[in-house]
DNA sequence: CGTCTTCTTGATCGCATTCAACGTGTGTGG
DNA sequence: CCACACACGTTGAATGCGATCAAGAAGACG
């Protein structure tokens, strides 16, 4: 869920998804431990897998390639969330690591046990999901229906919050990983971003830390007033 | 899954949304049936129900409203499918009757005792929902990557696919669902079916019905050749 | 037969892409 | 330490696709 380098924060707080991460750790806490570097590949697309991954650290990117070789990043994920339960043998999302990432490895089988365990925990695994898929819609309204610039201020404002809208906010991720999560071209992120520090709506002391200047105008950029279905909560 | 309007026709494979089928239906088959008029409501956005519906015949669509009144349609479904499974208590997407329908509702909560009952029974549902994943995964890159007349395209091969390659077949929606689905103007897909048609790729005898005539150049037009990501199977 | 809805076609406009060039930062070897 | 290379980021100018605005055609229905 959260797009953020360091350990532990606060987070937002988001239904489902919160409520079943530690419930899902339970099962997680035994279990190989991996250690990524940016660039490094947790799953590859199409790969047979008995295991999906728990991210302790660092931030991931779950993407798709296309038969041109265009990336379409579906999501990027951090800390306390869960990876690669795509399916029970084979993956269709590819996996990579976008910072350094301590993971930790479970088999997928476990899930289905937890599942039968109890009413409410098999209740809590269909929420997650349902959670993923609701995500998966409001992001593709924001796609569809969102300017560029608005995708990319909703796109701060979701870095933003997700590392507790701290003064100086990193962004673990490249312009061309931004672009291939908004359906932008790099060129067009770059100019969004230089449109809303020209407009001191946001600063940039380098390419990779913002500071969000006026909340409310990058709320308005984002073209979203609070509305139930955003991306952002 | 088919968005058609007739009874059970033979479906092209899919995983798991097919094998979970009848699974599924062993519990629909007990409650309360209703009749769907075109444009009547099955689930409003946002309504809070304890149900969730399983389609007998005719074909739905399932759609969120946007902030300012535009529509996206997320999916529409036909004879077979399961819909208003969003959440167990809250309902993000609206439903709404695009043919005549004959519908089975069935309490949500049916699923989590099914899903303890057994190992396989648990896996099925997770798999269903994981295959919903997919499915929203590969509109997104289908929305975001192809251009206009290619989503028409391979729009159209998905329904004449559904409906068992038909030298005759029947497009249930109109063209505002078609374009709220596409996320395109009406303008647009009238545009490209228009091109498609002088092309002498389809042949459209009136507005509601259309024949494919050339099935490659059809593929070529939707810009696929058999990915594993392409939204038909 | 007229009205209403749905569909189609045309003309123009604007946003994001594309192509191209330039800047910036970082690491490596001389 | 500097020089160079190379990846990444930024900016500019031109192009094109789909949206918008506007009007007309074709069904559906009383």
């Amino acid at each position: 869920m959260s797009a953020f380098p360091n350990g532990d924060t606060e987070q937002i707080g988001r239904t489902a998804q919160d409520r079943i991460k530690p419930e899902i750790s339970a099962f997680a806490n035994v279990g190989l431990i991996r250690r990524l570097r940016p660039g490094d590949t947790l799953i590859a697309e199409g790969e047979t897998s008995r295991f999906c991954y728990k991210i302790d650290s660092g931030v991931v990117k779950e993407y798709n390639t296309l038969e041109d070789g265009q990336r379409q990043i579906s999501d990027f994920f951090g800390s306390g969330d869960i990876v690669g339960f795509d399916n029970s043998v084979e993956q269709l999302h590819g996996v990579e690591a976008v910072s350094d990432c301590v993971i930790r490895c479970a088999p997928k089988d476990t899930l289905y046990r937890v599942a039968m365990s109890s009413a409410d925990a098999s209740r809590l695994i269909v929420e997650f999901l349902l959670e993923r898929l609701n995500r998966a819609d409001r992001r593709l309204v924001m796609i569809t229906r969102k300017t560029a610039s608005e995708r990319v201020s909703a796109f701060l404002l979701r870095v933003w919050k997700e590392q507790g809208c701290a003064p100086r906010t990193f962004l673990a991720m490249s312009r061309q990983d931004i672009a291939d999560h908004l359906a932008l071209t790099i060129e067009t992120v770059c100019r969004s971003l230089t449109s809303l520090r020209r407009r001191g709506v946001i600063a940039m002391p380098s390419a990779r830390y913002f500071t969000v200047c006026d909340e409310e105008r990058l709320l308005q950029c984002a073209g979203e007033e609070k509305h139930p279905l955003s991306l952002e909560t």
